[in-house]
RNA sequence: GGACCGCUAGCUCAGUUGGUUAGAGCGCACGAUUCACAUUCGUGAGGUCAGAGGUUCGAACCCUCUGCGGUCCACCA
């Protein structure tokens, strides 16, 4: 063992530890191990912007995924844990944009398209390492060799595979919808990148002209320029009488406009605001707009993108800034004299996340998800939603809703879920095209010259489109380029290698063999299909209307052909026919019954019986291979696609075996025209990520992403892949400083996690994120904190220091140690009581982790450690010494259960102490809880112990006794016996003589408790306190205290109707204290 | 306007299905320094659980109302 120093210094261990970590792969989880018998846990890293740098909020982040991912590790799981970055378009084209506009003064429009995605993709490049690095830092035990990039291939592959299918099915269209405009960014934005900015605005009070019945007020009145209605509250009586009439009203003088205006009757108004009559403007106003949709009002555009009005307002107005436009309405307004009213009103405007500037509700042509649209939904051949069979017509709200309100997904904390509920409801359209340049381009292209009249509908193409497919003309790309969620909401799967080849196997309908229940592997007998076949194959093809197939592939075979045909036919794809798919081949039994046949074969898969070939015909393991061979070619074929395979029973069965490594037989044999569902990745394999890992087992993120990512990554899954993306939600609150602030750089209140961890060490930062934050509550965090969890992490280091410093059996050195090695007959019951209460916090900490509890675990067991382990039990065993096996075993599993809250401490004591070969604690299996034994004898007695010993304490801190003075200690106790077991212990932590006496001495110093009368010898100091005012004052609050008891069990009603386990615990009470009081008594007289 | 959260010791927070003389850490006060650790040890003070009603044998906990602080959503014509 190699010399621990005084104190624990993290960074002169942490880079190193981490390094050798990653080094030995067992971040992988395929090389923990027996890693295929371990049960899969997989939770994915919420991708941080690639240009990122790590701040306090990550670092809550990945402090609390760590934990969960050791944890798992630990306790015998497969487990995978997900890193990435995302390429967060509009955040990331901000930054570049604005970083090269300060150094060159140029603009995105002076770059251009190309140059300014290469300049982005060089600073993207440039930074994405800085934030894995600092990952690092934090101890994240990440699998690196899985790391993903939103904006990479293999991602983008998977984004517009989603686009394609959505787009197929109807679910994304593309439609003129008002929508918030950026002047700055040029470019539309969701709900969700909008922020509000309180200002005081002017609100005009007037009437489009003299003749016009209605006062309306507005505070942009160069909107009216685009008003199509004027609407009021349907109970407004002011009113009614003018609902459904129409009026031409010229507004805004002789090079002004001819409004059309319809007085409609909408519950959006508000009666009591301006004159409870509104102008409506479909055009520039979200409100407006729905309003018009309702009320089939036309749509008036009359400010441009330029923020400048266009035509349609007139042509003295057309190419004024809208601002001029205001005050040149006003302007006649006055002139006039329409203006009734003007007044100041407080209104919150809606602006640009990034830019901060004002933005422009307008009408534009975009792309949108519909989530009330009705499709197909998506049969998993993992684990379907449940509850929802696959075919079934679904809208994307629906489904959103379903699997949350059924617990297939649960939140943490529960409250969420209404949080998320009400999103659902009040859900509208997804605008997901974005006027960037950086992104995922929107994989659809356009016909140039048209020449068709099929020319004219847009063309999506997962795959670069060239040419158009109807005329050969030249083509265009959308210029556009998708919401940053679309493609973080594929997170869960997109890691996991999706899109994979989806083949749906489909064995023939009946034919004339199966009817004659005989068998045929001669291709060149032509058996075709019975009416009850075809009628099958006709069934499933209906459902098969609902895949986006791409091909299908027949066997040779008549009865493969004739399914084949019928579904290629309807389906309106190519029908390839592959050898490989052929039946089974029979040798001497072609023609035979099939009975003969199977009594000399048996079931083959389950008894392994894959090399008999009876009558010369085909071994089961040729025909896996075959399969497995034909599969192998098509998925590097067909990625991302779905195709029907039609073959035969053996076949099919032969390639369902092909996932299962160890064959077990709930592979049930295909029937007739029955379909099975497999996807495969590029090397022809269903034991993928996707298999293996999804849906994955945690997504812990802030709840602040609840809408935009949570929902999402739901949405996607689920129409992708008939699947939840995560079982549970857990969302943690937001890190804030001291007084409760967010934490910002303006403010400069920001706790810097570069800057604490070099200071305090990387686990003390994790341990002050982790103890005192509570799911979906804010956490306050200061480095007077972390300063506490660092010295936390010295006194671990200190135990530990001591235990292992001491001589020991050297048999047992480095040597795991289990219960065996701890005989009871050696145990103390000072060991006993450690013993236990090991025991009992190692069950108690797993089961708050598993209850995402990690602050009251991480409190219970830093209790154990300081108070119970350091405090009491290191310093009785300096009394009783020999404890060299307690100590270690006690040791030995405290680190494990602390390693996932402070991996590089523990980790490093563990190589000094315990590492055979270097063997990680990262990799130890977690404490047996179940295993360790339980003393509930030693626990109450060595209670009495700590409260004497604390009793004859405050005794000498209370009369000023000496520390070093060692006193004699008399006692009058029922416990005698018990105490006397630790008599050696008690004296020593008392500096005291104990003598066990019948009567108490007179004339002494004396404290009543519990387990008796104990006293002191007066010592000459000035200041002691009156010994009798203490008693005395003891004594009424045991008075105070039994009158209560008596008064409670002096209620009928309580001893009736309390339960009697309660009642006799008050009871027991009661003569507790009588018993105090009576000795507190005889000590007064 | 709608919804949600919080209010417990000077500060930050626990308090599991109602059954404690209401807990922890920090801070504070007093005392201790060769013996694992001063990044330490010991002892102690400190709370009408925001307020008012109600349910109950029993309320920090459940219900209603009020107050204060905070967050989100919608709207702002």
């Amino acid at each position: 063992m190699s010399e621990m120093p005084k104190a624990y210094e993290p960074q002169q261990h942490e880079d190193e530890i981490y390094a050798r970590w990653e080094e030995s792969g067992s971040f992988i989880p395929e090389n923990l191990p027996d890693f295929a018998n371990r049960e899969p846990y997989t939770i994915p890293v919420p991708p941080p912007n690639a240009t990122a740098t790590l701040h306090i909020g990550h670092a809550a982040m990945l402090a609390i995924e760590d934990v969960l991912i050791r944890y798992q590790r630990m306790n015998g799981k497969r487990a995978l844990w997900i890193p990435g970055t995302d390429h967060a378009a509009i955040a990331t084209q901000n930054v570049v944009e604005k970083m090269i506009l300060k150094e060159e003064g140029k603009s995105r429009h002076d770059l251009g398209r190309a140059e300014l995605v290469r300049r982005i993709e060089e600073f993207v490049e440039s930074k994405r390492n800085r934030i894995k690095l600092q990952f690092r830092k934090m101890g994240a035990s990440l699998d690196w060799s899985r790391e993903a990039f939103t904006l990479d291939e293999q991602r983008s592959r998977a984004v517009r595979r989603v686009f394609k299918n959505m787009f197929d099915d109807g679910v994304i269209y593309r439609g003129w919808r008002v929508i918030n405009w950026c002047p700055r960014c040029a470019s539309t934005l969701s709900d969700d990148e909008l922020e509000t900015k309180p200002r005081v605005a002017k609100l005009y009070y007037f009437k489009y002209n003299k003749d016009f019945p209605i006062t309306i007020a507005t505070t942009q009145p160069e909107t009216k320029l685009g008003d199509t209605a004027v609407a009021v509250h349907p109970s407004d009586e002011r009113y009614t009488a003018l609902v459904g009439k129409t009026f031409d009203v010229p507004f805004g003088g002789p090079g002004g406009v001819v409004l059309k205006i319809r007085v409609v009757a909408d519950h959006n108004v508000e009666k009591e605001f301006g004159t409870g009559a509104l102008g409506v403007t479909p055009a520039h106003s979200m409100i407006d707009y729905l309003m018009a949709l309702q009320n089939n009002l036309p749509l008036v555009h009359v400010i441009g993108e330029d923020t400048k009005m266009l035509e349609a307002a007139g042509k003295d107005y057309a190419g004024l800034p809208y601002l001029e436009a205001r005050e040149k309405v006003v302007a006649w307004l006055r002139a006039e004299n329409l203006i009734e009213k003007e007044e100041d009103t407080e209104q919150n405007a809606p602006i640009c996340e990034r830019c901060k500037t004002e933005i422009i509700p307008l009408p534009k042509l975009q792309w949108f998800v519909d989530v009330n649209k009705k499709f197909a939904f998506q049969k998993s051949p993992r684990k379907q939603v449940e509850g929802i069979a696959p075919g079934t017509e679904v809208s994307l709200k629906e489904v959103m809703r379903h699997v949350v309100e059924t617990d297939q997904i649960t939140m943490i904390p529960e409250r969420f879920e209404k949080t998320y509920m009400h999103w659902v409801d009040n859900l509208l359209d997804w605008c997901i095209s974005r006027q960037l340049w950086y992104g995922h381009r929107i994989p659809v292209w356009f016909c140039v010259d048209k020449k068709t009249d099929e020319c004219a509908a847009p063309i999506c193409s997962v795959d670069e489109v060239i040419v158009c497919p109807h005329c050969s003309g030249a083509v265009e790309q959308d210029p556009d380029v998708l919401d940053t969620w679309f493609s973080s909401g594929t997170w869960t799967f997109s890691t996991l290698g999706w899109p994979y080849t989806r083949v749906i196997f489909v064995r023939h309908g009946e034919c004339e063999t199966n009817a004659g229940g005989f068998l045929n592997s001669d291709v060149t007998k032509e058996f075709h299909l019975t009416e009850k076949g075809r009628a099958q194959v006709a069934t499933t093809t209906e459902m098969l209307a609902k895949e986006k197939v791409s091909a299908v592939f027949a066997s040779p075979f008549m009865r493969g052909q004739e399914t084949a045909a019928i579904i290629a036919n309807a389906l309106q794809v190519p029908t390839r026919t592959d050898d490989r798919l052929r039946e089974a081949g029979l040798g001497e039994f072609d023609g035979k019954l099939s009975s003969e046949f199977d009594a000399v074969t048996g079931n083959r898969m389950e008894s392994h019986n894959w090399d008999i070939t009876p009558g010369d015909s085909e071994s089961f393991r040729s025909i896996r291979a075959r399969m497995q061979n034909f599969l192998d070619d098509i998925t590097k074929e067909y990625v991302g696609k779905t195709i029907v395979v039609v073959s035969h029973g053996d076949p099919i069965w032969a390639a369902m075996s092909l996932e299962q490594s160890n064959l077990q037989a709930d592979l049930v044999y295909p029937k007739n025209a029955e379909m099975v569902v497999r996807e495969y990745d590029t090397s022809g394999s269903t034991v993928g990520d996707l298999n293996t890992y999804h849906p994955m087992d945690v997504l812990e993120t802030g709840y602040d992403i609840l809408p935009n990512w949570v929902s999402r990554m739901i949405l996607m899954t689920a129409y992708a892949l008939g699947e939840i993306p995560f079982k549970t939600v857990y969302l943690h609150g937001l890190v804030r400083d001291a007084e409760g602030r967010k934490m910002s750089k303006s403010l400069g209140n920001g706790i810097d996690p570069l800057d604490v961890i070099p200071k305090y060490g990387t686990d003390a930062v994790r341990m002050a994120l982790l103890i005192g934050q509570t799911p979906g509550n804010d956490l306050r965090i200061s480095e007077e904190k972390i300063a506490g969890f660092r010295n936390f992490s010295n006194k671990l280091w200190n135990v530990s220091r001591f235990i292992l410093s001491m001589d020991g059996d050297v048999a047992l050195d480095r040597r795991m140690i289990s219960r065996i090695d701890l005989d009871d007959a050696d145990l103390t019951m000072v060991d006993k009581w450690i013993l236990s209460r090991l025991a009992n916090v190692a069950k108690e900490f797993s089961v708050a982790l598993d209850e995402y509890d990690f602050s009251r675990a991480g409190e219970m067991l830093r209790d154990f450690t300081w108070n119970d382990l350091a405090d009491w039990y290191l310093e009785c065993a300096k009394v009783e010494g020999g404890k060299y096996t307690v100590l270690n075993y006690v040791l030995q599993n405290l680190l494990k259960l602390w390693h996932p809250y402070m991996p590089f401490v523990t980790e490093t004591i563990w190589q000094n102490a315990y590492a055979k070969d270097g063997a990680f604690l990262m990799i130890e299996t977690w404490p047996d809880y179940t295993s360790m034994t339980h003393y509930p004898e030693a626990e109450r007695e060595f209670a009495h112990v700590q409260n004497v010993v604390t009793a004859i304490r405050a005794l000498r801190n209370d009369y000023k006794i000496p520390a070093a003075a060692i006193v004699p200690v008399s006692m009058v106790t029922k416990y005698k016996a018990e105490l006397a077991l630790s008599e050696a212990v008690i004296k020593k932590l008392t500096r005291s003589e104990l003598l066990f006496v019948d009567v108490a001495p007179e004339g002494q110093l004396a404290t009543v408790i519990e387990e008796g009368t104990i006293t002191i010898p007066k010592f000459e100091t000035a200041e002691s306190p009156d010994e009798k005012i203490k008693l005395e004052a003891e004594r009424d609050s045991v008075a105070h205290y039994i009158t209560a008891l008596k008064e409670k069990l002096g209620n009928a009603d309580f001893v009736a109707r309390a339960p009697a386990a309660v009642v006799e615990k008050e009871h027991g009470k009661l003569k507790e204290a009588e018993e105090k009081f009576a000795a507190i008594e005889a000590r007064l007289k």
